[in-house]
RNA sequence: GGCCCGGUGGUCAAGAGGCCUAAGACACCGCCCUUUCACGGCGGUAACACGGGUUCGAAUCCCGUCCGGGUCACCA
């Protein structure tokens, strides 16, 4: 045995475990030409965000493009920030996003795939064995600096202006002995396995990124920590192993680790593994003030995909949003095929912006009201009545006081060829639809200016008289006409235009005065529509109403 | 600060030396349609960060400046 196996030995003498073993026990996978094995690798330390849900679903379409494999795994190896719930709320959130899952983490509780686990924190003899493999090869050696040592190189570093970091002769603990090593363990001094980095600043690194193309960057010459004083690995390593023995083709991920890419490849390379294809994906930023930064959990609540929820926007709609911001050649292809599921979309990883696009609420709210426009009143009543039943208790209880109502309610311009886009979002339903529910409805007399009162009244009486519950929309505007003339109005707008002097306004001018008699509202959809829906009593008491309050 | 990456209308973006008098979408404005509003249709305002090169010709290639972002942990 050599000085650097009986080091290995003393570090990690428990494990029994050869590389091979866990070579032989996750095999390349079988898979057809092309197709990408991709993951998703969150860290339960909050909850799911619009950063994660996007990566999530470019990761995804890649899978659905070339026919390969998304898998997720959870990066629990900072137990300190781990927050509890954290695994549940980002792997139901993918999932009720319409996120799915392959393989790993397939719901909060259930792990599928012959690469398991699927956590790192039950992964530690994994990485602990290719530890043992590394300092067995003299990469890799257990350094004893505490924090605060750590702390005062670097003071005095930055004090010298010296590039930071524990490299060179900063490595205080590179060359230590076994004999130095065992002294300082019996001792009972913690210690962090640390890679002895055979880089150096000086070299450059060639790395061709999937999405950034090119990018040159020095070469790594820190002697970056491997395994934390706990033995459970740093991100780094836990990447290198896992994504090696997962068989991971392409790590697409945010681009904030693209600095550590040289790490990473040289890691692989220790390890004997090939790298994946890296593909750094740009943040999704949010303008604050004037300022342009990534979109953060803690200060923009739109970052938490909670927000969205209880905004009441439709999974499908935030998706497809998100879908525009990863392909600008999306929105093209979904006006050909507005019906296909975006699985058939042909996803570009090179075609994808470098920089960072800013978070655009008025254009998440205009693809949302598109796709609700395409849901029949059925399921937006489903939807709503869902939202509302968490949301709004209140409102729900009036929507579902009686269901039929509320479907014909919504029912109103949108089963048609052309459906109206008021809604997109659930939040706004209440005040779309309020003058059809008693409860909520509040009357306004507030007539247009332009109309003497006496003319308003007038023509309230009349129509009174001539309305009938079974109008059709032909019948109930040619009665508005009817009556016109009597009072001074012009039946035809044409007629009015030509010669206002003559009229006292039109039949426009009356069914807006209708409208507000009967909704309370001078803009509303078909009020003929409307006044089905709320059925004639109702609404001769609200033309009563009307008439009693001018 | 060092090292990376980036800068096309308010936003997302197309753009690979001549097809650029710079596309499209959102937002905004106007007109048309119209029972109001919305939808839809038509039109409009609005951009190559700046300065030097290279070239017959630059949004596109090179250099510099400025600005923005990322990263420099026993966090991911």
């Amino acid at each position: 045995m050599n000085e650097f196996e009986r080091m290995a030995e003393l570090l990690l003498g428990h494990i029994d475990k050869q590389p091979e073993f866990y070579e032989a026990k996750y095999p390349a996978r079988n898979l057809p030409e092309g197709a990408r094995v991709v993951r998703i690798a969150p860290s339960p330390t909050g909850y799911l965000h619009l950063g994660t849900l996007f990566m999530a679903l470019v990761n995804r379409i890649t899978a659905d493009s070339t026919g390969g494999i998304f898998y997720t795994r959870i990066e629990d190896t900072d137990k300190k920030r781990e927050i509890e719930g954290g695994i549940d709320d980002i792997i139901n959130g993918l999932i009720r996003f319409g996120i799915n899952i392959d393989e790993g983490f397939v719901t909060p509780t259930e792990q599928k795939g012959d690469y398991a686990p699927y956590k790192q924190s039950e992964r530690a003899e994994i990485y602990q064995c290719f530890a043992k493999k590394l300092v067995s090869e003299g990469l890799a050696y257990p350094c004893f600096c505490t924090a605060e040592e750590l702390a005062a190189v670097r003071e005095e570093q930055e004090k010298n202006k010296i590039r930071t970091g524990y490299h060179g002769e900063y490595a205080v603990h590179r060359n230590i002995t076994v004999e130095e090593a065992k002294a300082l363990i019996d001792e009972g001094k913690p210690y962090v396995i640390r890679l002895k980095s055979p880089g150096s600043e000086e070299n450059r690194v060639f790395v061709d990124d999937g999405i950034k193309g090119k990018v040159e960057l020095p070469e790594n010459d820190e002697d970056f920590v491997l395994l934390k004083s706990d033995g459970i690995p740093t991100y780094h390593f836990a990447h290198a192993v896992d994504d090696h023995l997962m068989r991971t083709t392409h790590v697409i991920r945010g681009d904030e680790w693209l600095s550590s890419v040289p790490k990473h490849i040289q890691l692989f390379k220790l390890l004997g593994f090939k790298p994946p294809k890296f593909c750094h994906v740009a943040p999704i930023m949010k303008l604050d003030g004037g300022a342009k930064r990534k979109i953060s959990k803690r200060k923009d609540p739109e970052a938490a995909v909670h927000y969205f929820a209880e905004e009441g926007y439709d999974a499908r709609s935030v998706i497809e949003y998100l879908m525009t911001i990863a392909s600008s050649e999306f929105e093209d292809w979904r006006r050909a095929n507005p019906t296909e599921p975006r699985q058939k979309f042909k996803f570009n990883l090179k075609k994808m912006s470098v920089s960072g696009a800013l978070f655009d609420g008025d254009k998440l709210n205009d693809v949302s009201k598109n796709i609700v426009s395409t849901m029949n009143s059925e399921t937006v009543t489903e939807k709503l009545c869902e939202w509302a039943k968490e949301f709004d208790p209140e409102f729900y209880n009036i929507l579902t006081n009686d269901i039929e109502y509320t479907k014909a309610v919504f029912a109103i311009d949108r089963d048609v060829p052309k459906p109206r886009k008021d809604i997109a979002k659930w939040n706004e339903a209440k005040e779309y639809c309020s003058y059809f529910f008693n409860s909520l409805y509040v009357p306004s007399y507030e007539f247009p200016e332009n109309i003497a009162s006496e003319d308003v009244k007038a023509f309230l009486l009349a129509y009174k008289d001539v309305y009938s519950a079974e109008d059709t929309k032909e019948e109930w505007f040619a009665k508005i006409k009817e009556v016109a003339p009597g009072l001074g109005f012009a039946a035809e707008t044409k007629e009015y235009k030509a010669n206002k002097e003559a009229y006292k306004g039109s039949a426009g001018d009356l069914s807006t005065i209708l409208r507000i008699a009967v909704t309370g509202r001078r803009n509303t959809p078909d009020l003929c529509s409307i006044m089905q829906v709320l059925g004639y009593e109702e609404c001769i008491k609200r033309l009563n109403d009307a008439i009693s309050n001018i």
